[in-house]
DNA sequence: CACCTCAGCTCCTCAGACAACCTGAGAGGT
DNA sequence: ACCTCTCAGGTTGTCTGAGGAGCTGAGGTG
């Protein structure tokens, strides 16, 4: 039951989210002059030099910005959109979607556009990903993820290569829960091991449609085993 | 001569930036425990509230975490990866590469998954984007922007929609700056518009191989184009 | 070897003082 | 009527001293 971290957190931080609920809320709009810190100290009950660390914790996320001698005015309502934690926030079975169906697309490029240097590193990371298979669950599932990503590198798009590493830290807990939960990976040649070896062979052979349709059929398989667990509500995702 | 401002800033900007350059530059590595207050500020030469507040805003900005009685630690060397200016310096076709990748296999769940209210929100688009043939360039492309949008949130699945979201700003420049040279929307029933019916009317009827076609020709076709007015070096990608 | 105790360190919070600065109102000159 | 100057009030910036809360490692105890 995970114990759920008890931490009161400190002042500061308790000041700092109460801000910036009314920044992110729309309460205080772009343009907005704060109330003084004397004031807010009173309003928040707590010091000044407390209010003031806020304020420069709110700064440093550049949600405002203070002007001597005239005030902290909010310059900004976004932290700067914070992605991982959108994607912790979001259900596993959610992100894995979107990941199935980014890499499956991927996979299809990765089989137009390989390079010899690709094809080196896809087996690589293949026979890592093997020996991996006895160790324990993070570094297995961090060797599946890494053989993955091979492919997804191998479809020599930037944007792709980063859009799949933003994923991997979700995608990596939802996994490992998983392995965790189910006892999978049997040792005897564990299960997947030649669905990766095809899916590698047929970005080597330049043959998109078997490469999509090979990592459609893994990346289903597994989509399927989350909802299910999903459902039992045993993780019941990281609620907070 | 622009006069480049001359605020010396503040003590606490100063001492930020200088601890900061200590973790950005690799000198305190992931993990790192920085030196006490009192020692930072003897060795800064300023008090110590100026310290913590420089540090308040280095633990805003995602780059370091306090803990009470054990120090403050540095979790990360990069101010939480930008991914709006990470799409700004990748190129249009990359993105837009990405974009369809993405889209075409949202269109698939879409038409699996669409209620009433998004068919009636698909054609409420449609028909906007329709008026909007007539307007200026900019209104054209949001109306373009706001129906494909309409088509991934039929999939509902929340992570896609922001993504989805995330690439708006890049595609719409790509998009503006298309029009813009090619003189593309020719107002007698304006090229693309039967596309985008037929696509809508395909989500509406459940058929997900023909959503996944009509959008996959009609991205293709505009992807094309990018290619070709990319290699021309004409808007040579916002470089900067 | 495991467990407990405790001193010393760290960050956390507060209060008070003064400096530097901006803003707006009003006086005064042109 | 307009511009300029002055000034008071409010704001953020900085420093200091004090005490509270919490972690860590050394050393003692069983």
């Amino acid at each position: 039951m995970a114990l759920g971290a008890l931490s009161p957190s400190s002042l500061v931080d308790q000041a700092t989210r109460r801000l910036r609920d009314q920044i992110t809320s729309g309460e205080w709009p772009v343009g907005t002059r704060l109330p003084g810190e004397t004031t807010l100290a009173k309003t928040l009950g707590v010091g000044r030099s407390t209010v003031r660390e806020a304020v420069r914790a709110l700064a440093g996320a550049g949600l405002v910005q203070a002007r001597q001698g005239s005030g902290v005015f909010v310059i900004a309502t976004e932290p700067a959109e914070d992605w991982p934690a959108r994607l912790r926030r979001a259900g596993v079975v959610h992100v894995y979607e979107v990941r199935t169906l980014v890499e499956v697309q991927a996979a299809r490029l990765a089989a137009e556009r390989r390079t010899d240097a690709d094809i080196a590193a896809l087996h690589e990371a293949l026979t890592a990903r093997r020996a991996a298979a006895a160790g324990d669950d993070g570094a297995f599932v961090d060797a599946d993820i890494a053989l993955h990503a091979a492919v997804v590198a191998a479809a020599h798009n930037p944007v792709l290569t980063d859009l799949f590493a933003e994923f991997v830290p979700a995608l990596r807990q939802g996994l490992v829960d998983l392995v965790d939960l189910l006892g999978l990976r049997e040792h005897d040649g564990n299960p997947g091991d030649d669905t990766h070896a095809a899916l590698v062979r047929a970005v080597e052979r330049g043959d998109a449609e078997a490469a999509c349709r090979t990592l459609q059929g893994e990346l289903d398989h597994t989509l399927e085993l989350l909802r299910k667990t999903a459902q039992t509500g045993e993780g019941a995702g990281a609620a907070l």
